[in-house]
DNA sequence: TGAGTACGTTTACATTGTAAACATTTAATC
DNA sequence: GATTAAATGTTTACAATGTAAACGTACTCA
C-alpha cells in the first residue's frame, strides 16, 4: 500500500505528541486543542482517542516532553560545571528561568495543574526529575563546603521554589522590563543571595 | 416594577465578578465560564458583553478581585507585625502560599498569562500592589538592620519569586505530602534561608 | 414628552471535546 | 494460508462554549 495514504498511521502518538509541542513554540496552551494536532497529523479528529484517553491524557504526554526539554538541558549545564557547584546552581536557574521565556506555553503546561490533578506516573516522574537534578547540585555544594550539611532535599526544594517563581513572575513581565539585558543580573542576585543564607548552618 | 423581575439587573458587572469568584472557590479555572457566570446572575449568556468586551475581560477583574483578597491578607498580616520585620517577612510569605493553597484556581488564574498578554491597566496595578507591599516590609527590615542596605525593590522581588514559586510547587503537590503539617517548616525554613543570605551586604 | 443611550434578550454560528457505531489493517491461531 | 481477534482509524452526532448581529426595554435628561 502506498505509504503516504495508508490508513494506519504508524506513529501516531508520537505525531499527536510532537504537533503540540510545536504549537506551543508557536502559541498559548489555548491553541493547543485535540482537533488541531489531529488536523496536524493528518487524521480524524477523533483518531487520538485510540492513544490518548482524552485531552487532558494528551496535555500530560506533552508536558512529559516539556520536562525532559527542560532535565536535558539542566543535564548539560551539570556536566559544564562539574567543579564549581556554586556556579552549578546559579546555571541551573538561569537556564530554568531562560527556559520558561523561551517556552512560556509549554512551561505554563507543565504547571496547569496536571500534577495535581491527574495522577500520571509518568508525568509525576518527569517532575520528580527537576527536583533530583536539584538535589545533586545541592549535595555536590554540601561536599564542597559551599552549602551547609542538611537534608538536601528540603534545600533542593527551596531552590527550585526560588528558580520557579522567578520563572513565572518573569513570564508575566512582573519582575524586569528588558528580558534581554536584566534576565542575568536579576536571577543571578536572587539565587546567590539564597545560597549565602544557605552557606551557614542553622 | 417587581424588583425580583426587573429588566434591568443593576448590579450586574459586580454580580458577574463574584459569581466567578465563587466558581473558583469549589472548581478550577475551566468551569468558569462565561455562559455559566451569567446563569448564576439569571441573565441572558449574552448580557456579560455590556460589562466586558469579552471573556478574558471578566477573567482579569476576577483575577483583579483575587489580588485585592490577597492584598488585604497580607495587610493584615503587615499590622500584626510593625515590630519584628523579619517575622513579618515571614508571615507574608506563609500567608501567601497558605492564600494559593486555599484558592488554587484563583492564584492559578490571577498569573494564568492575563497580566503578559492583556494589558489590563487595573490588573496590573493590582499586581504591583503585591509587590509594593512587601518592597515596604523589606525596607522596615532594612531599617531594622535586619536586611543589608540596597535596592529594596531588587530584594523585594527576589523575595517575591521565593514565596511563589513555592506557592505553585505546593499547589502542585512536589514539595510536601501533607499540607498541614508540613507547611509551616518547610516555607519558613525557605524564607527564613534567604533572610539569612540577605542579612549580609554583598 | 420625547429621544438617545445604557442595558438586556434572542437568534445564529463556528469550534470544541467526546460518545457510538462502523471500517480497515495487522497479528495471532488453527 | 485462511480465519479471527485486536489495534487503529473514520463517520456521524451532540451538547457546550465564545461571540456576532439584530432587536427590545428602561433609564436619563433636555
Amino acid at each position: 500500500m502506498d505509504e503516504t495514504t495508508s490508513y494506519h498511521h504508524g506513529a501516531l502518538r508520537k505525531t499527536l505528541i510532537e504537533a503540540g509541542v510545536a504549537i506551543l513554540k508557536e502559541e498559548d496552551v489555548s491553541a493547543l486543542t485535540l482537533r488541531r494536532v489531529a488536523r496536524i497529523a493528518q487524521v480524524s479528529h477523533m483518531a487520538p482517542y485510540r492513544h490518548f484517553a482524552d485531552k487532558n491524557a494528551l496535555l500530560a504526554a506533552i508536558a512529559v516532553e516539556g520536562f525532559q526539554m527542560l532535565a536535558s538541558e539542566m543535564q548539560h549545564v551539570t556536566q559544564s560545571n562539574l567543579e564549581n557547584p556554586r556556579r552549578l546552581i546559579r546555571d541551573i536557574g538561569l537556564n530554568y528561568v531562560r527556559f520558561g521565556i523561551k517556552y512560556p506555553a509549554h512551561i505554563s503546561l507543565m504547571f496547569s495543574g496536571l500534577l495535581a490533578t491527574s495522577e500520571n506516573e509518568e508525568l509525576n516522574n518527569a517532575a520528580a526529575q527537576t527536583l533530583n537534578l536539584l538535589i545533586e547540585a545541592v549535595e555536590q555544594a554540601q561536599s564542597h563546603k559551599v552549602i551547609a550539611q542538611g537534608e538536601s532535599k528540603q534545600i533542593a526544594k527551596s531552590v527550585w521554589g526560588l528558580i520557579h517563581g522567578l520563572t513565572m513572575l518573569m513570564k508575566e513581565g512582573l519582575l524586569i522590563s528588558d528580558v534581554n539585558n536584566q534576565l542575568e543580573v536579576m536571577v543571578s542576585t536572587a539565587i546567590e543571595d539564597l545560597l549565602r543564607g544557605l552557606e551557614n548552618s542553622k
